[in-house]
DNA sequence: CATATCTCAGAGAGACTGAAATAG
DNA sequence: CCTATTTCAGTCACTCTGAGATAT
């Protein structure tokens, strides 16, 4: 029947924590959607754009900047390789690493996964206005920022 | 070496998705640690929250409640009940449903993971102010009320 | 010897789907 | 006949750990 109201407890509704998840999951599926009409992960966005605003950098390092772990860089990477957006090369200064390119296809990938997450943020914050959007990304950002400098080395 | 930043890149960091679903892992992470000391898991706090503020209800309705899915109720409610925690019982007025009861002991384990739950939140919310943080549940809180009633009955 | 990088193998929870059995 | 509830089997992406091989 469920005429109920199906309102969240409060200890859930009032929950910093629980209320982040669940809006992380919102963000998810709207990105998981948006994204599989383009063939395209999560991940790979986040280390196309890596690649497009520092250039060619080591996996390692490409973890770090996106919050990966080493193993899923790996998988990642081969991934895009064997698609053709970027392109791996071992570093002739440092023979461990392995140097990642972005070429022009991911260039290109790049711009239709921007386009699709523009639109993702933009129906995920619908309710709220331009400055509330601001404010929840300054809010947000200082709540990742401490926590990604407390195991890193600290960005920003 | 990593003498660099490790920022990443602005693309992610001005994205309210990717900024969400970092604080989620990061939120994720606290409440795992935290509750692996109690023995429990998320889902156990969603339900007997649930069941201690709108008392005994379906497990269909505990789904609708908590934004559980309700494959994984029957799995959690299953644990539940394993552990004293709550009890199961058939509806003598609509044999298909199960009504689910907390337990005397369940009201104990929940009072143990609110003290966890508050300590969480706040280590989760350690970089921002009293004020701040209230900006940051009700912004929140509008886009998960939003979503919520895209698919749901809605809430509030 | 200690540290850093890459890779693979896999664990474990989380979110979700499909289908069956039962009851309204 | 159609819908609602519970349950099971299982998928899939995600996060993360451990270990090995190699290089600095």
């Amino acid at each position: 029947m469920a005429t109920t109201d199906d309102a969240p407890p409060s200890a859930l509704r009032r929950s910093p924590s629980w209320l982040t998840n669940q809006a992380g999951i919102y963000a998810h599926r709207l990105v998981n959607e948006a994204f599989s009409s383009a063939n395209a992960r999560r991940y790979h966005y986040s280390v196309l754009a890596a690649l497009t605003e520092f250039g060619p950098v080591s996996q390692a390092a490409l973890g770090r900047h996106c919050h990966l772990d080493r193993s899923d860089i790996a998988g990642v990477v081969g991934e895009l390789a064997d698609a053709g957006l970027i392109a791996r090369e071992p570093d002739p200064r440092d023979q461990r690493r392995n140097i990642v390119t972005i070429t022009p296809a991911g260039g290109r990938q790049l711009g239709r996964l921007d386009a699709l997450v523009s639109q993702v943020n933009d129906e995920f914050l619908a309710p709220l206005n331009k400055a509330e959007r601001e404010r929840l990304v300054s809010l947000v950002g200082r709540v990742v920022e401490h926590h990604a400098g407390l195991q890193g080395t600290g960005w920003a």
